[in-house]
DNA sequence: CGCACCGGGATCTGCCATTGCG
DNA sequence: CGCAATGGCAGATCCCGGTGCG
């Protein structure tokens, strides 16, 4: 949690804001701004906190400090639903502190009224068995389940989600790890699948509503993306490699869905970094091309680590060529990697001889591997 | 049995900016 | 104007094991 690092930057007395410019320094001018205003306008409104509320809020728990940092009009409010909400999700199971953690972190959740909660968490149990798989997720993620307060829009958005042909244990992974994305208005996710369908079409595709629920299930955040950095995403792929339709197309729909998440700038220089480190080591530009289209993966990592991973694996005899042909490696951490190669140094592996996949097994099967290295030494 | 190939699963919120309404 | 609703952004991998083949 990031929680602690803002405490302490605002504190609140007697309706006077008071910074602790120390701590504000590290952070961004615009807490600067945020404070002159709060104050003109605290001094200026004739709105004052409701006191009952408060009071109510501090005896459930609620992190006042963060309340008012986050939604400070929600404590102006008349009338508020605190003890229903608490009611409610104690009901479904939620301890205490998790109705204090969740009402702190997202203060507008007391404004909805307990039919409205009824309702919505009806309409989540049209994909959950089990309202402690609800409450699981409320907890990690108020905002995902709170922020709108528009329940037919969640209907239309299962409705939509559904008719795209997913299946129920999709929808399930869909909104278990990615709940934000049935905060989001229909026409916006609309607005994502049309934008997939019509590159689809454009790359000559002949089955985009297969193309659309395989980047789906492969990528389920695809729909909390914005279609501009997806679109430029997918642009800048095509570019970069020269691709034919085939191979773009080929490319969404495997791992190159996972990387339509990153931030544009972010593909763009992890692509750089990757291309430069291979060049620096005597690889063509075709080899640059072959290790990202076998290996999306690689534009995920960060320059560093990748980097890294690389050299890491160089320093242990391994030859370029052998990463290029088996980059799944790369899959693996650097501490996972370097402790492997010094047991295999123990052991007297030569990688020049026998190959690098050794290191490219789950944890079980190295050392399967491993036990039956020393038990038979080699020559 | 040992290996290579490959697909899949976990993971992802909390904040800011903008807009539009009453 | 103040607030609710909602769009968008940055952040940055690791691991397991089924299956089929020789």
């Amino acid at each position: 949690m990031t929680l602690s690092r803002i405490t302490g930057l605002l504190y609140y007395t007697t309706g006077k804001f008071l910074l602790n410019l120390s701590a504000a320094r590290q952070f961004h001018p615009a807490y600067l701004r945020l404070y002159s205003v709060q104050s003109q306008k605290a001094r200026k409104s004739p709105v004052k906190e409701n006191d009952s509320l408060l009071e109510n809020l501090v005896n459930l728990g609620v992190d006042i400090k963060m309340v008012r940092r986050r939604q400070p009009g929600v404590l102006r409010k008349l009338i508020t639903n605190e003890h229903g909400l608490a009611r409610f999700l104690q009901g479904k199971g939620a301890a205490k502190e998790t109705v204090a953690s969740i009402i702190s972190r997202y203060p507008r959740a007391i404004t909805r009224s307990h039919d409205h909660l009824e309702e919505r968490w009806r309409l989540w149990r049209n994909i959950f068995k089990a309202d402690s798989e609800i409450v699981k997720i409320v907890e990690r993620s108020p905002e995902s389940f709170f922020r709108s307060s528009d329940n037919d829009n969640l209907e239309k958005n299962i409705a939509f989600l559904s008719s795209l042909g997913l299946t129920a244990k999709d929808l399930h992974r869909l909104l278990t790890t990615a709940p934000r994305t049935f905060a989001n208005s229909v026409e916006l996710n609309q607005q994502m699948v049309e934008l997939l369908q019509d590159i689809c079409f454009s790359l000559g595709g002949k089955q985009p509503d297969h193309f659309v629920k395989q980047i789906i299930s492969r990528n389920v955040y695809i729909l909390i993306r914005s279609t501009k950095r997806v679109r430029t995403n997918i642009e800048f792929l095509q570019k970069a490699f020269n691709l034919t339709d085939e191979e773009l197309l080929n490319l969404l729909q495997g791992h190159g869905a996972e990387i339509l998440d990153l931030s544009n700038e972010y593909v763009k220089r992890n692509f750089k970094s990757a291309e430069q480190k291979l060049q620096s080591l005597g690889c063509t530009q075709k080899d640059v091309k072959n290790f990202i289209l076998f290996y999306p993966p690689s534009l995920y990592a960060s320059p560093e680590t990748l980097k890294n991973k690389i050299d890491c694996l160089l320093g242990a005899n391994v030859d370029i060529r052998q990463i290029l042909d088996k980059p799944r490696v790369l899959d693996f951490s650097i501490d996972t990697v370097r402790s492997r190669i010094k047991e295999l140094e123990k052991a007297g592996y030569d990688f020049k001889k026998n190959g690098i996949a050794i290191l490219d097994s789950s944890r079980k099967r190295f050392e399967a591997k491993l036990e039956r290295l020393s038990v038979v030494p080699e020559e």
